[in-house]
DNA sequence: GAGTTTGAAACT
DNA sequence: CAGTTTCAAACTC
């Protein structure tokens, strides 16, 4: 039973909406669900790279009966008494270096062994060597484990309404379809589909570590649903890159209010170790009660591109959506999810309704009180943070910020009239003080998920109190936002999801459902750093408790500070108009700003065209605008040119070679000519050290100036002698003896710096000459400082 | 700064 | 897919 009409599933990208996807992948063999197979060696990946990276996330939920941590990493919790779970993720969801675990003979789901690692193959499956142990038996009572014996499959990390850690854990035949459950045997049912939560307090990867550290609650099997997203690579031909998502929605065994998670329009199992698992359909509501005011529906996600980073709890990035009515524990809701993990696209959609009983079908309608979907992500202390754009009209647009990822998202949903009037709560907030959100119905609504922008490095997801509809969460720096115009341009939206790393969609103010403002990411970053990046469905957002995701990703192998401190060059176009990845401003995404370029149609006021361009570049090649270095295999170079230079006259020893500017070494993809860019290279060598001396020149010319002339200002602050009151001394006064030997100082460090630089003679003069007027300079502009500032004391 | 070289992107 | 053209950056003088 499909949620989406057709009608509707036609208009989404594959990506978001390959429900046939799901079913194939139902029906894939096991193969498929191993890692790449080798050929992917002899073969390049067609896959961005930067799906390749591997990510370790570490969920740290609060539980004394369970343990995972991931042997490739060493990675574990900052706790010991809490469960530990490692995922790690490949573009999409955990992912580490190990190889996956075999699939358990029946024999061994009969124990339940403590896992030991935790591994994640390149088919983005989460697999859990061993489980944490618990009593065995088909107990399942609380606290203990449900995970299955090594070689389960964990699939995602997520959270309950109730804000309980959601660890799904697969048998080994999960791919298949899995659409009926069996009785209530909660274990080795060969098609359910296992979900572990910790019950008790909220304990969330989004949440702070603190909370999570501190909670004691323990890992409770509990009733639950699960959604399966199948997706493909949006362009593979390197193999099996199957990416599945499980979305798991726990329920608690209590529940009254139902729950129907709806996933691109399907929802494929339902498995509980506590009752029968039984199939859910679409638009089924499951009764749930809402524990709490806190109570939320969160969805861990871990897309971070770092490779062999482990993160921790702190580092957890997750998109929460507000799920959950405090005054309504009897509203059903229905959360079909659609968030975006790097190029994953995984959408989160919430609605409510005011039935207790059913609720959440596909005609559901959307009432918006609160016309604002915010997802706020947030980053410390890098030009990566993310920027929430205030949404002026119904919330059909969700940004959804994956830190880690290089990508923003925004998801577009084209809301149906609304109807319902079951209140949602915030995910995060608990401010029972904040106005409550009306619902917010999208079960028919046309969602999209785009990347808009290349997000790399540490993220920092604080949700940030929201009292408003019409708030949206702010940033430290300067609130500047630039936002085109939105256009309708229906004949690009098919391709909305293909739309550069730079491009954020938002809905324009009164331009309907269907109206897109295209912002290049680089100048949301801009504005916000950091941003702080919050997920909710309604106004009533807010939180006590910041939650902070850190992570140390990199772009294009460079560090954060690295890529966000060097200035963007300005283009110099002149033919292009600066629409075609001629023009870097284009390439990367970004709006030509300060360039030098001719009849330059990158702007605001060029929308269409760009917007045109764009697909154009896109039609070309899908993924024109992803980033060209990327992570190369495991054993190759960290990091490499997704396609490999074409260098025929260079020797790939110049900044003609893409490989060379990026600083790294050409690879087997490449084909270049007379290539010098290699290892063992002696060119290569010695133009790296030449690079490197110039370099420490450069750094020691800098540090020895900065000491000095810190020396010589706080020699002129110390001895500055007293001026008369009559318009002071002259500056020659000022020439003491300490800072006539600071000068000297610096006069003879720029004789040793021409010296170690092997620099004539006569270089040596003239830079001495040069240090000796900055002094001088610097002594004259303390002395007149001295008299300015001092007219008491002098 | 002008001219040349280079290789990616675009085009055929 | 290969060859050619266009383009803008890198480079040289």
């Amino acid at each position: 039973m499909d949620v989406v009409s057709p009608e509707l599933n036609s208009l989404l990208p594959d990506e978001i909406m390959d429900t046939e996807a799901i079913a194939m992948e139902e029906d894939l063999p096991a193969e498929h669900l191993a890692p790449p197979p080798p050929q992917s060696e002899a073969e390049p990946a067609q896959v961005p790279m930067e799906t390749e990276v591997p990510e370790i996330v570490s969920l740290c939920p609060a539980s004394t009966s369970m343990q995972m941590t991931s042997t490739s990493t060493n990675a574990q919790c900052g706790t010991s008494t809490g469960t530990q779970l490692l995922l790690a993720s490949s573009g999409f969801m955990a992912v580490t270096t190990t190889t996956p675990a075999k699939t358990t003979s029946p024999a061994l789901t009969q124990s339940l062994p403590k896992i030991s690692s935790v591994t994640l193959p390149a088919n983005h499956q989460l697999i859990i060597n061993k489980v944490a142990s618990s009593p065995a038996g088909d107990g399942k009572p609380p606290g203990a484990a449900v995970l299955k014996p090594e070689g389960q499959k964990l699939l995602v990390a997520g959270l309950s309404k109730t804000g309980q850690p959601i660890m799904l854990a697969l048998p080994h035949s999960w791919n298949k379809p899995a659409t009926t459950q069996g009785t209530g045997d909660g274990k080795a049912q060969a098609t359910q589909i296992k979900m572990v939560t910790a019950a008790g307090k909220p304990v969330i990867a989004v949440s702070s570590a603190s909370q999570l550290m501190g909670s004691s609650t323990t890992l409770q099997a509990q009733q639950l649903k699960t959604l399966q997203i199948t997706k493909k690579p949006p362009v593979s031909t390197a193999g099996p890159m199957i990416t599945k998502l499980i979305i798991t929605k726990a329920l608690n065994s209590k529940a009254s209010a139902s729950v129907s998670p709806v996933v691109t329009g399907r929802v494929l199992t339902q498995s509980t170790p506590v009752t029968p698992p039984r199939t859910i359909s679409i638009g089924e509501a499951i009764s749930t009660v809402t524990q709490n005011a806190s109570g939320n529906s969160k969805v861990a996600i871990s897309p971070l591109k770092s490779p062999s980073k482990v993160l921790n709890l702190s580092n957890l990035t997750v998109v929460s959506v507000a799920s959950q009515s405090p005054n309504s524990p009897q509203k059903s809701v229905t959360l079909p999810l659609n968030v975006a993990l790097g190029q994953q696209i995984l959408t989160v959609q919430q609605s409510a309704a005011t039935s207790p009983a059913k609720a959440g079908t596909s005609q559901s309608t959307a009432q918006t009180a609160k016309p604002m979907q915010t997802v706020t992500v947030g980053s410390m202390g890098t030009s990566q943070f993310k920027t929430i754009i205030p949404l002026t009209t119904p919330p059909n647009v969700q940004q959804i910020q994956v830190p880690g990822s290089r990508f923003h998202y925004v998801r577009l949903v084209t809301a149906t009239t609304g109807s319902g009037t079951a209140q949602t709560g915030a995910s995060i907030n608990t401010n029972p003080s904040i106005q409550p959100a009306k619902s917010v119905m999208m079960n028919a609504a046309v969602r999209m998920s785009v990347p808009i922008v290349s997000a790399q490095t540490v993220k920092q997801v604080v949700p940030k109190p929201l009292t408003s509809a019409a708030q949206v969460v702010t940033t430290s720096q300067t609130p500047q936002r630039l936002i085109m115009p939105a256009t309708h341009l229906p004949q690009i939206q098919p391709n909305l999801t293909n739309l550069p790393p730079g491009t954020v969609l938002t809905p324009a103010h009164g331009s309907g459902n269907m109206g897109y403002a295209v912002l290049p990411a680089p100048y949301v970053t801009q504005i916000a750093q950091p941003t702080f990046v919050t997920l909710t469905s309604n106004s009533t957002f807010s939180t006590a408790t910041p939650i902070q995701t850190q992570a140390r990703l990199s772009l294009n192998g460079l560090s954060t500070s690295e890529a966000n401190s060097r200035p963007r060059k300005p283009c110099n176009c002149t033919r292009s108009q600066c629409l075609k990845l001629y023009c870097d401003c284009f390439a990367n995404g970004e709006f030509c700003n300060n360039c030098n370029c001719v009849n330059c149609f990158n702007n605001l006021d060029h929308e269409s065209e760009r917007l045109k361009a764009i697909k154009a570049c896109l039609d070309r090649n899908p993924v024109a605008f992803k980033p060209k270095i990327g992570k190369g295999k495991q054993g190759e170079s960290d990091r490499r040119h997704s396609k490999g230079c074409n260098c025929k006259k260079s020797g790939c020893l110049k900044n003609y070679c893409e490989c060379y500017e990026a600083k790294i070494m050409c690879s087997s993809i490449c084909k270049c000519m007379g290539c010098k860019n290699f290892e063992e290279s002696p060119e290569r060598k010695t133009l790296m050290h030449l690079a490197d001396a110039a370099e420490v020149r450069v750094q020691q010319q800098t540090a020895a100036k900065t000491k000095l002339s810190s020396q010589i200002s706080d020699l002129l602050t110390r001895t500055t002698p007293a001026l008369t009151s009559g318009g002071g001394k002259l500056p020659y006064t000022f020439v003491t003896k300490e800072v006539a030997e600071a000068t000297c100082d610096c006069l003879l460090e720029q004789a040793e710096q021409a010296e170690l630089a092997n620099q004539p003679q006569a270089v040596a003069e003239r830079l001495m000459l040069e240090e000796f007027g900055r002094c001088l300079r610097r002594i004259i502009s303390f002395a007149g400082k001295a008299k300015t500032d001092c007219p008491i004391n002098c």
